[in-house]
RNA sequence: GGCAUCGUAGUUCAAUGGAUAGAAUAGGAGUUUCCUAAACUCUAGAUGCAGGUUCGAUUCCUGCCGGAGCCA
């Protein structure tokens, strides 16, 4: 419809003024709830080239349009804004459509391949509420460019090897005595976070004992013990030594069973592993092959550099004078590893703002090595989540632990239902997924409904909320639709499209309900492009509002005509839909009842 | 110091350069013999400061102030 009225009024400006107007002029807009109308086009910007009172122009082309275009019954002028009301057939048969035909899906993304590479965590230490967004932003943004119709790859590469890793492993050889996640009662990877804050603690009480014998910090930090231990096991994990081999299989499988287990509680997944242990040589015959295309140069101490300063950038190390790997390094050996399998259009890396410096180099760098897939990369870049005291500090003991913030959602969930004493009926194994399923809604949908780009705040002392615009207000609204689809069910009233006669008079409810279902592929299509999920989230946040308005305002089964009570079930049927829908994009489950 | 980024009701978040800046929450007042009140209705409350571009700026540009970040 939007689209036959631009190009209507683009003719009419041709036709009538001879100006050309291109496309990207020609959008319009919802009309504003306070004004009458639903589409509205701004005079404003053709005032000059017609030479006319924004009234007179409104008017003649609003005639135009009324004349030349079916389903537009009449006009306003406010100011310079030209308001189009669209007729009662236009409104109906689109709801028949809907209902016959489903409410269409965005196709931009057919015959392509993307790949997603999110969470990428640590294995030293459990997961935090930081690597939650990552996790979510991940999943969500591969779910909405599958409904897309892109062919997504979800990968998720490990750091599974490095300095961090030894520091676990040293603690635990000292203080460890065979403890396992069994013996010790503590999921694998928050067993060997234990030892990483004990290796931090033992280390800092070394640093302070040499600088009481008079070294300063610089020098005290270097010579600990402890740090010296750490940095000699991970030679010897680079050569291969079986005992070091033997304790990091150990220690890293304890991680991998914990870190699983939370994967499943969140309900994420991933298609492809990657591990860094495997891939952190690679990139350096890259190098090579940068060096003789002249792209990189050498310095006279052998170290390899790429002089950015032509972009405005500085120069950046790409190999250590040593013919050790930078994190640039692997990078670029990770992206060619990638591409070799899969020949993906586009690369999106889910990581955070603080690595945008490095992303924009990578890209930089990929580009001048003249790599096919260079230009198809995207670094999905989101802000931290901050707490009232600024940033989350695992030295300081701020951090927000993952597990235990997923496990109080839920408990708050329960109460919350218990509260509210409707699902008597259910078994405690249904109440339970009810449970997760809206302890879940209400973490993910406040973290999803934020703008990606922003950095946003998370209070520990306030509960993420139940009530209002949140994850659990959508999954009542889905659940409420449900109860009222299982009346009709009973009550043998379940409508056609047949039931609707074109000249229904729709209620502003109604159509304010209709309009928002048509926005959901639009907005789809918005959020893949932008990589945001907020624009889902924030999407079905009004959908579900409308309905309750709706909801509240009219009867849908009884106490009305049958057309009346079969526009609105149809209505409900396909926000129902609808809402399944964009929660799944987001992540998040919908329950029938609760 | 350089680079990039953010600043909107008490608080947490919205707003392709468009109309009277939207929600939620906290505050005040209401709605339940009828489809789920985790809902709905009403009320009060905000664009850091100073310029510029524009018919029109929360949005674009410049400077300042303030917060968090990256690079030495």
């Amino acid at each position: 419809m939007e689209k036959k009225i631009a190009q209507a009024i683009q003719s009419y400006f041709t036709s009538h003024y001879q100006i050309t107007v291109p496309e990207a002029q020609l959008a319009l807009q919802e009309t504003k709830k306070e004004f009458e109308g639903d589409l509205t086009f701004v005079l404003f910007p053709f005032l000059k080239a017609t030479a006319k009172k924004p009234e007179d122009l409104g008017n003649e082309l609003g005639n135009y349009l009324v004349a030349n275009v079916p389903g537009i019954s009449s006009f306003n002028i406010v100011k310079g804004f030209l308001n189009l009301v669209l007729a009662n057939n236009y409104w109906n048969e689109l709801l028949k459509d809907f209902y016959t035909n489903g409410i269409p899906q965005p196709t931009q993304g057919q015959g392509k391949k993307v790949m997603v590479e999110y969470s990428s965590p640590n294995t030293n230490k459990p997961l935090h509420l930081g690597h939650l967004r990552n996790n979510f932003l991940g999943y969500s943004i591969a779910e909405i460019l599958k409904a897309c119709g892109y062919d997504v790859v979800k990968a998720n590469l490990v750091n599974d090897r490095g300095i961090h890793i030894c520091k676990s492993m040293i603690a635990y050889q000292k203080e460890g005595k065979g403890e396992t996640p069994q013996s010790a009662g503590l999921k694998g990877d928050h067993l060997v976070g234990k030892y990483y804050v004990l290796f931090d603690a033992a280390y800092r009480k070394e640093i302070k004992a040499l600088m009481e014998e008079g070294k300063t910090e610089d020098e005290a930090k270097k010579k600990a013990p402890i740090m010296l231990a750490a940095q000699d096991m991970l030679l010897r994990w680079e050569t291969g030594d079986p005992e070091t081999i033997k304790l990091w299989k150990t220690m890293n499988g304890w991680v991998y069973e914990g870190f699983n287990e939370t994967y499943t509680t969140i309900g994420v997944d991933f298609d492809k592993m990657y591990y860094e242990s495997d891939t952190y040589l690679l990139g350096k015959t890259t190098v090579e092959q940068g060096l003789k295309a002249g792209v990189f140069f050498k310095k006279e101490d052998g170290s390899v550099w790429i002089d950015l300063t032509a972009e405005g950038l500085d120069q950046k190390l790409v190999l250590r004078g040593d013919g050790t790997s930078v994190y640039i390094t692997q990078d670029m050996g990770t992206a060619d590893l990638k591409y070799d399998e899969f020949k993906m259009d586009r690369s999106i890396y889910v990581v955070g703002n603080e690595q945008d410096y490095h992303f924009v180099v990578l890209k930089h760098i990929l580009k001048k090595l003249g790599r096919p897939y260079a230009d198809g990369i995207y670094h999905l870049s989101y802000g931290m989540v901050d707490l009232p005291s600024g940033r989350m500090k695992s030295r300081e003991g701020t951090v927000v632990d993952a597990d235990d913030l997923v496990h109080e959602m839920i408990t708050t969930a329960e109460a919350r239902t218990r509260e509210l004493g409707k699902i008597e009926d259910f078994s405690s194994e249904e109440a339970n997924k009810l449970y997760r399923m809206l302890g879940l809604g209400a973490l993910k949908y406040f973290l999803l409904k934020v703008d990606p780009k922003k950095s946003m705040l998370f209070n520990p002392e306030e509960s993420v909320e139940f009530q209002g615009n949140t994850g659990p207000f959508i999954q009542y609204t889905h659940a409420r639709i449900a109860a009222i689809l299982r009346k009709a069910t009973q009550l043998k009233v379940l409508p056609s499209a047949a039931d609707i006669p074109v000249d229904y008079a729709v209620h502003e409810a109604e159509r304010n309900v209709l309009t928002l279902l048509k926005d959901f592929p639009v907005k789809t299509e918005e959020a893949a492009e932008t990589y945001s999920p907020a624009l889902v989230a924030n999407y079905v946040y009004a959908l579900a509002k409308e309905f309750n308005r709706m909801y509240n305002e009219l009867p849908i089964i009884g106490h009305n005509t049958a057309t009346e009570q079969a526009y609105r079930l149809i209505l409900c049927t396909l926000t129902k839909r609808t809402i399944r829908q964009a929660m799944l994009f987001v992540g998040i489950e919908v329950p029938e009842k609760m």
